[in-house]
DNA sequence: GTACTAACTGATCGATCAGTCAGTATTACG
DNA sequence: CGTAATACTGACTGATCGATCAGTTAGTAC
């Protein structure tokens, strides 16, 4: 196995902890222990918690964006309805093999320090654009193909997104097993979107 | 106006500070002085913090239930697709009247709380079955007035909590201005579920 | 080897905060 | 009035945590 830098280390088990306890009920102590260091090992790495916790956003902000973009290179789709549902699919897979991106994505925190700390909320930007334009080009294909409806693309991305996000978000608060829900919100985005013969 | 009992005052400046800054990051100290009370004083009342909590998401169950309620008594519809659009727009105006309640139950704190604390957790459950009950009676309704087309009420219902919520949580998080899509979300909403003519 | 730098650490500090307690004010009632 | 309960308060405590710092170790160059 490839030895890892102490500060890729501490990335990895701040993210799991930041996305699983949220930043306010992680200690820096915390993470220092898991990771296996001492205490004030962190804070030669980075100057406060909260940079760490940037540090930590940008690596998902890299991981999110290389997995979809390596999705599509691999991926095609004979028409954009059907990039869309593999869109959508994909989003739906990725959310439980890197549980913790979007756990962390979802945090408040994140937000909150977003509206305050420009490096974060560019990192959450490109997030959001990246996925938001993945279901936008699918919607745009789809069009010029006939596969899908006269809609506004944007605005209909934007509510995929959303609806997507939030049979997560159902799911996470262990609310209802929304994993049964999978297939009904694929037939579901297809009715939405879909050309009326 | 109505004197009211200062335990009153609590909750009402406690929803305030749990949804718009979280459970970790508001202090007793905060509440008993932004309610003008000394900082025991809470702790008279509640014995805990978290018993505070649990007193305010009562509190908010309460009130969310009866708005609700109070909504279908005055409101009457001539198809169950309009009565399933008329509770999506209530439940967006509601958000937007009663932010607070709508933060804290999206709070991270509240379902972990849930997952422990058995009186939270029923206050959570009462909510949530009642949105999604609301939806699942407007969609069954319409089936049978051939409105709205075969689907499984109780999933659909689900997927439709989902979307408003998501949609909710994108505009709480000023990712994009999601007031512009509430009538794009109504419409899409009607594509998903009305009978294929 | 020596010299220099980067990586790392243990001990500690100051601030914050939930919760306690012994006591004071306020109300209810005979 | 008296007295008893309820409502409220200021001062304090113990624990936690982010951050600092003086110092040690590991790595590299010569």
């Amino acid at each position: 196995m490839p030895k890892k830098s102490k500060k890729a280390d501490i990335i990895d088990t701040a993210t799991v902890l930041f996305a699983g306890k949220g930043f306010a009920n992680t200690s820096m102590a915390e993470v220092a222990s898991l990771t296996g260091i001492a205490g004030a090992t962190i804070f030669y790495h980075f100057k406060t918690k909260e940079e760490l916790f940037v540090s930590v956003l940008e690596n998902v902000k890299t991981g999110l964006v290389q997995a979809f973009s390596l999705y599509f290179q691999e991926e095609h789709f004979p028409t954009g309805l059907e990039r869309l549902l593999g869109a959508v699919a994909y989003h739906l897979h990725l959310s439980e093999t890197k549980k913790e991106w979007f756990l962390l994505l979802r945090r408040h925190y994140t937000h909150e320090l977003a509206a305050v700390h420009p490096a974060c909320r560019r990192h959450l930007e490109v997030v959001y654009t990246c996925l938001v334009e993945i279901f936008e080009k699918a919607l745009t294909i789809g069009q010029e193909d006939g596969s899908i409806g006269p809609l506004s693309a944007k605005k209909t991305a934007l509510i995929i997104l959303a609806m997507v996000d939030g049979i997560l978000q159902l799911e996470s608060n262990n609310l209802y097993n929304a994993g049964t829900l999978y297939s009904e919100l694929l037939a579901s985005c297809r009715r939405m979107v879909e050309n009326k013969q």
